[in-house]
DNA sequence: CACGATATGGCACTGAGTGACAGGATACTG
DNA sequence: CAGTATCCTGTCACTCAGTGCCATATCGTG
């Protein structure tokens, strides 16, 4: 009877009150499938692990991510972290959910675990998004550091935003965030230290936080170089 | 009869062993125990999670890093960093066994995803050390961000270290990775980003990958300056 | 040796997760 | 519409992870 989408969301609230009134460990497959109206065993086809009943977002939201860095174009670290805003955008609109759903996970270990590992997907996904695009030896090393940098990123925001919803505007700050690490580690920051340069025509130089002139600068360098 | 130590090396060979042989799933807890001639309830007082058994060395490093972290000063990302470097140590010398657990853990769900969470501790150590160094409205962000790029970085590397042991240097490898994360993530990296120097004594200015004379870099500046 | 503390084993139990089978709903085809 | 293939769900039964409880070593200490 019920469609597929609405039975899923049966699930996912039925299971967090269920957990908030017995507790996560308290609470059975058995006890969630019976809320929802349907049978344990296929509980279990729809949710593999049962802590999955809390965030059968993400899988959707794995989707939208994958599906927009295939399409996007643009400086890699930057369409690498815009594509996750459609799930900020989704946790944010969800904002009773979610955070609920965090102040459990906070608590318990299982559910905990099972949001890192969550997050390690989309990270998974922007690496190799990431390798995908930067050219050159050690990309796949870079991928990695950079998609773990804009995860890091892309948590906190959540988390400050649960902290304080009012307040912060998750938008803003994940969008300053993502300016500072595509800067400091985009095409003119991390990359090939060798001698010789492998982007002749494109000398990686960043400054940052100087109120001073060029000269300034200039000089500056001429201090500290090697 | 067998000391602790010993017991914990028979226990975590002899899981490598059975579940290269009878693969993971088919492995239980008890054949475990057996073949190291204890019995399952001693094996679950030891190991709360039956995957564990192979990582047990990892709460023993998680100690090491602590301890490090603890009584180190110097730049806060190297220091960081470097408190890793202990692990790495260890992993180099256990090699084979390392290589044959990262063998199953590339194919066995549940021993991957321990494997994230037991790396994903060490992250919270390094992010909890970073948060208490860096002062500031929004180090706890910029901690975690720091922490989750290092190690990305240390991961990565054991990664190439296990696909090519003889050619890489693991060690080498880290320290030129956590070079350029303290470069562009550090003091003169990502930080504040207001008008106005947060740190007006030292601004932040990195040149990478330039064979350019310092007069050329400052009619490069003038010529970006927003 | 005696004795308290700590580690181990045995037993029983709950609950996660899965395979096999059966019945029912649904969709496709003539 | 009837017939049939397909998919979805529920039931049953089973294995095994993980845990509490209690009895029994085993060990350090006086």
């Amino acid at each position: 009877m019920p469609s597929p989408a609405e039975l899923n969301a049966r699930l996912r609230v039925g299971a967090l009150e269920l957990f908030e009134a017995k507790g996560f460990d308290a609470t059975t497959a058995e006890d969630i499938a019976t809320a929802a109206g349907i049978s344990r065993r296929t509980f279990f086809r729809y949710f593999p692990v049962r802590e999955d009943v809390l965030f059968s977002d993400h899988a959707v939201y794995l989707l939208l991510v994958e599906e927009r860095l295939s399409s996007a174009s643009g400086e890699p670290i930057r369409v690498a972290g815009e594509s996750l805003l459609p799930v900020l955008e989704g946790l944010v609109t969800d904002a009773s959910f979610v955070a609920r759903r965090a102040a459990l996970a906070r608590d318990n270990v299982p559910l905990r675990d099972r949001e890192v590992l969550w997050m390690r997907e989309y990270q998974e996904l922007l690496a190799a998004h990431l390798a995908r695009q930067d050219l050159g030896g050690r990309s796949a090393i870079f991928a990695q550091i950079v998609a773990a940098a804009v995860l890091a990123a892309f948590s906190q925001v959540i988390v400050r935003w649960l902290e304080s919803p009012a307040t912060e505007d998750p938008r803003a700050l994940f969008a300053e965030l993502l300016d500072e690490i595509a800067e400091s580690m985009g095409e003119s920051g991390i990359r090939g230290r060798g001698p010789g340069p492998e982007h002749p025509e494109r000398p990686g130089v960043v400054v940052i936080n100087s109120g001073l002139s060029a000269e300034q600068i200039a000089h500056l360098i001429e201090g500290a170089r090697p």
